[in-house]
RNA sequence: GCGCCCUUAGCUCAGUUGGAUAGAGCAACUGCCUUCUAAGCAGUGGGUCGGAGGUUCGAAUCCUCCAGGGCGUACCA
């Protein structure tokens, strides 16, 4: 038991005992530590309740509490009615201890064991390169359900695509356009086709294979279908770059092929949410409170996206997840809503499906913003910024800040390989404790040696190791809220506290019986670096 | 017009779900390498938390209004 958990495990009692309900234990780290190193406000959330001053209050609880050395040295009343508790150092030592015996483990739990989350990202059809824009989303998500998978749950990662539609035909043409360009022929290129060298790529590659032979096709399904293989492979090669797999490919065609479409505009047409007008079937929203109707169905006969959305919902949901997650970028903010409308209107759960919606990445060079256009040729791939910054920067500058919030994606910052860059801030503790527990074994020293962990009494040692201990409290959090972003930032701290304790505290030096606890100190840090970047896909280098 | 997001130090951003004196990193200035990696550490300066009300013991955090910025508001995805 940890002394959290004892502080919590008595406050409750307290409450019980006073037959108090609909009051919740709070109890949070402390700020400073004059105020010891958990603090809770029970007594000032009492004050109406038990209609007392809250420092009388704090008085009863402080004197009903059962004050156990091995996990409370202190407790104290201060302020308006806070109630201080010091935890005993006892407790933090041993808590030191099994983190050392969980290695790897440590930070993971089962709290969420048994469910089951799927996790919808990247999505992009097979039209051209994945840009930085669906970086943003890529690394977000893949990082969510690596946190996810941490406390317990099991992940099914999915791309959502469809490779029918008029975005395609225009592909495939644009490939057939190119390919008679190659070949010499005089033709004009339209605007409004894919401008990207890659077009010109793929169809290099047919005159490679085929020559002239296609010269006379008049459709353009072989380009297509080239182009779509080519294009996929590409985006798979990508993603494996950025560290990860999907599990399911699904494909929007099969909800056509299985009827899953036409049996959504039915049962919603049923329960009276189907209009025509106009030659196309709308969703009546505004009879959900919406302030407009959606079409579902144009008067071509094609659907619109919504509908095929609203099916795949629906399959998601049939297939009995715990947990739905989808991650779009904010330009998709208006189309989740009648989405889910529609599947809630059908009779179906949504409760539990959580939509991210990341804000935009702005990349900029020494304060210039970089201009970037998708139809255009001049927006960055994804591969190219990992070609010049690399993996790891790559995916920390995505998850460094709350996704909701613009992502200002500094090139020059991110291409320096100094202190400027917090990647390396962080990866350098890591290298450096490698060293260390390098020279260490040269010298004879042995991590296997009992540790006598209380000799590791300088603030600094105490700081960094209550920072430790709150890892797997962080992982919980950062998980529970899908934001990512905190584990950078508890990273960070932790890389700048041992950073602090390295040049106030020597590891190894004569005294042997220190130098020991010490050892086992810095592999308590690398062990919480290297799970903390493992969770965000980032490399925890033993040398740089 | 309407919807969602954002506004915290000169710049880029954290802020433990409502707590005690608002924190980092850059940038500026000043120190620290014959000692385990200086890709590091220490120090100085820098704030009306966009503005105004409200909720309460207590607000950067919750509510309302206003201002500024981003993204949407298609029979495009």
């Amino acid at each position: 038991m940890t002394s959290k958990e004892y502080i919590i495990e008595q406050l409750s009692s307290f409450l019980e005992h006073h037959k108090i309900e609909g009051v919740s234990v709070i109890l949070q780290k402390t700020k400073d530590e004059k105020f010891g190193d958990y603090a809770t406000n029970l007594a000032m959330q009492l004050a109406r309740h038990l209609k007392k001053k809250p420092v009388d209050i704090a008085q009863d609880i402080k004197e009903a509490f059962v004050l156990n050395p091995s996990y409370v040295s202190k407790l104290e009343i201060a302020g308006p009615g806070f109630l201080n508790f010091f935890a005993s150092t006892d407790n933090l030592f041993s808590q030191l201890s099994d983190l050392l015996t969980q290695e790897k483990e440590f930070g993971r739990s089962v709290s969420q064991k048994g469910k089951r989350a799927q996790i919808e990202f990247v999505s992009a059809n097979p039209t051209g390169p994945l840009t930085i824009g669906h970086g943003r989303g890529a690394v977000l998500g893949d990082t969510v359900a690596r946190l996810l998978e941490a406390i317990g749950y099991e992940v099914t990662r999915e791309y959502y695509f469809n490779n029918a539609g008029r975005q395609m035909r225009v592909l495939g043409e644009s490939v057939r356009l190119r390919y008679l360009q190659e070949l010499g022929e005089d033709i004009s290129f339209p605007d409004d086709h894919y401008q990207g060298e890659y077009i010109r790529d793929i169809a290099r590659d047919l005159i490679k294979e085929f020559g002239d032979s296609l010269k006379d096709q008049p459709e353009s399904t072989i380009f297509k279908d080239r182009a779509e293989a080519s294009i996929f492979a590409e985006i798979k090669q990508t993603i494996k770059r950025l560290g990860f797999s999907f599990d399911v490919f699904y494909n929007e065609r099969s909800l056509y092929d299985q009827g899953k479409i036409d049996e959504v505009v039915r049962e919603l047409n049923k329960k009276g949410f189907i209009a025509c007008r106009d030659h196309a079937t709308w969703f009546l929203t505004s009879k959900l409170g919406f302030d407009q109707d959606r079409v579902f169905v144009k008067s071509t006969g094609e659907p619109t996206y919504r509908l095929p959305d609203t099916a795949y919902h629906v399959e998601k949901v049939k297939r009995g997840f715990d947990l739905i997650i989808d991650v779009f970028g904010a330009d998709h903010i208006a189309t989740y809503p009648d989405v889910l409308a529609a599947v809630k209107a059908l009779g179906y759960k949504t409760e539990h499906i959580k939509v991210l919606i990341h804000q935009f990445v702005t990349l900029t060079e020494n304060g210039e913003k970089v201009k970037m256009s998708t139809r255009k040729a001049n927006f960055i791939t994804l591969d190219e910024l990992m070609d010049d910054v690399g993996v790891d920067v790559t995916r920390y500058f995505f998850l460094m800040r709350h996704m909701n919030a613009h992502l200002n994606f500094d090139l020059a910052l991110a291409r320096t390989q100094s202190d400027e860059n917090p990647v390396f801030y962080i990866q350098y503790a890591h290298a450096r404790i490698c060293s260390i527990l390098e020279l260490a074994t040269e010298r004879g020293y042995t991590i296997e040696q009992v540790a006598r962990l209380e000799r590791l009494t300088a603030p600094e040692e105490q700081q960094l190791i209550k920072h430790l201990i709150s890892f797997p409290q962080t992982v919980e959090a950062s998980a529970l809220n899908y934001e990512p972003h905190r584990v950078v930032t508890y990273l960070f701290e932790l890389a700048s506290l041992f950073h602090k304790f390295y040049t106030v505290c020597r590891v190894l030096s004569e005294d042997k019986e220190l130098s020991v606890a010490r050892l086992h100190l810095i592999k308590a840090v690398k062990i919480v670096i290297a799970n903390g970047l493992d969770l965000l896909g980032i490399s925890a280098p033993e040398h740089m």
